[in-house]
DNA sequence: AAGGATTGAGTTACCGGTAACGTAGAGATA
DNA sequence: TATCTCTACGTTACCGGTAACTCAATCCTT
């Protein structure tokens, strides 16, 4: 009835194809690795049977007897619903996917501790690598990871010391400019809204060094919002709405990202509140919803697809033995928009 | 210099374990499985020499050997660009991880005969089980698919007679509706804007089934725009200027997704076209944008999260023995918004 | 024509686990 | 007391490839 199950029988190995062949498993696998060392003959009669009985190579053999390196790369980042992250992810799957390399994904945002155990589990699959997004891991991470021997790339939040390597940007740095110019606006009474949510690390740093940059002009942050929601549109509509009714007098506010701060004009627009007159609105890292406003938004680009891309070539290098630089700070722009 | 090249120590195995512990691999083997046949004494002396030695399994030598099968499953989605997508990924891998199983990625979107090639390499891993998206694979894959002899789900388009096992809607049957029900409307000139960038076989049908719709009702489409560029809000944006320019009399426009839908909303904003009066538009797939928009958009709703969750849950279950439904019809559900 | 190099194979061992089977000693049973 | 049954291990073999080694036949050399 079932097709699985009724087929028990099963795959076709090596040594059945050489021996349909009519010879040693050891000249089969030459053949199929062109190696050298067989004739012509050989070689049309090995591959004739290998096409004849469908064999496929299993890898898991070639790569557990020690003599190759597993294509395996263990990729963890915090959500799937979040839009940046599928862009790092796109590229890092792009770049590795075309070096023959697998991605093994995990989402390790729903519970601390939720990395931990992901990474003992994806170690135990013998991985060529991994890429790790954010950079709190508990010590007995990085126990296993100085144990596993094998490349890592810290991603996203700038790490000056990295365990082992490190792609990003500064995100302290990205708030605190993002205040700096505020400040230069004229601006004096600072809103922001975000999410606790997710692992949100690299927001919360830049809400320190937006903080920051606002307490060393001598201002000070009135009213911030997090709110335990996904950082999406809607977030931003209701959280500029919950802000404004708590602090009615808040001049411009920072958000957690652009899909947020869309969400927030969105809300603006339906309420009648000019944007910027009324009301000066920040986005950060670039998204695609921002370019259809009317106007540019204030926002701060982030190339979130090249984060992914030099990750994976950080982490290919060093599989192939070269070595690479141990952090690379892909940087930031302010993007001076129309909407502060 | 490199902590990784000087490092050259190789991992623990379970018989160094065992040595350590003075007792036989087997034995080691035995407790870590916790099967019996061990004292109390011995027990703790092999534990303490695994927490001692950082021991951790090489779930390879295991899967290998055919005692047990791969944790993995193979997902090929088409593109992690399109948030419709990772909606769906987000909801296999929840699904997945939660039941000890890893989710190998493979984007096959980017030229045809992707997915053969990916197919081909997945397998040589021993996966527990595959979810393809789509299906429309090349007769190699299906050979392939058939001599791996693993549970496989076809997600997304509907197939009333999938390789193994399907989940999803039908995309045609959802087209169809829309086109029925603007022509209960009283529209009479139709456009329709996507994409061809993608594996978009589901919009194809979304698009066929629409223009039936159409053609049934005695009307016809004016004006289809498939736009090679990723199906977003710029697209849509653009794609509805594109549009217009060349049939200024269209009436209504079907987008290929809510993405694109609100970009022309945009638009139409922006040119103070007025929705609907001037112009109708509907969506598809109730993508969270739609949400903030002031009035609600015409679309049709899809749980895509349960696409992905359902998916997960048929190969598990086949995994484990258990058969499933080979059809499972997600359905979906027309908004009736206040955009047409 | 004897020795050396080349070609085209085959043989053995190994990777790290686990199934299956074997076994010595302690305690229970007839 | 002889046998039987546990308990707590140890031993062997195997999974599917590949490295390292061996070896016979052929082909050049000088």
């Amino acid at each position: 009835m079932d097709r699985i199950l009724s087929n028990k029988n099963k795959k076709i190995s090596l040594s059945e194809v050489a021996e349909a062949a009519g010879v040693s498993k050891m000249t089969a696998s030459r053949v199929l690795r062109n190696e050298g060392g067989f004739s012509e003959q050989t070689r049309e009669r090995v591959l004739a049977e290998v096409a004849r009985l469908g064999y496929l190579p299993n890898r898991l053999a070639t790569v557990f007897s020690g003599d190759q390196k597993s294509t395996f790369i263990g990729v963890s980042i915090p959500d799937l619903g979040n839009e940046v992250f599928t862009h790092v992810l796109e590229g890092i799957d792009r770049k590795l996917s075309s070096f023959g390399h697998q991605t093994v994904l995990g989402m390790t945002q729903r519970a601390a501790g939720e990395e931990e155990k992901w990474i003992e589990t994806v170690l135990a699959w013998q991985p060529a690598g991994l890429i790790l997004t954010g950079r709190a891991h508990t010590n007995r991470s990085l126990q296993l990871l100085e144990n596993a021997k094998i490349p890592v790339v810290e991603i996203w939040d700038l790490n000056s010391s990295p365990f082992d390597m490190c792609v990003g940007l500064n995100h302290f740095d990205s708030g605190y400019q993002m205040g700096r110019y505020l400040l230069t606006k004229g601006y004096t009474r600072f809103g922001y809204v975000g999410t606790s949510h997710d692992a949100a690390n690299a927001a919360a740093a830049r809400l320190n060094g937006f903080d920051r940059a606002i307490a060393d002009g001598s201002a000070s942050l009135k009213k911030q919002l997090l709110l335990k929601d996904v950082p999406g549109f809607y977030t931003g509509y209701y959280g500029i709405e919950q802000l404004l009714s708590g602090a009615p007098e808040t001049e411009v506010v920072f958000f957690q990202n652009d899909n947020m701060a869309v969400g927030a004009i969105h809300f603006c627009e339906s309420q009648k509140i000019s944007v910027p007159r009324d009301l000066g609105i920040a986005g950060w890292g670039e998204l695609p919803i921002a370019s259809v406003l009317p106007y540019r938004l204030t926002t701060v680009q982030v190339n979130h697809l090249r984060i992914g891309q030099i990750a994976s070539e950080k982490l290919l290098m060093r599989i192939n033995g070269d070595s690479a630089r141990k952090v690379t700070d892909v940087g930031f722009r302010l993007i001076e928009g129309e909407t502060v």
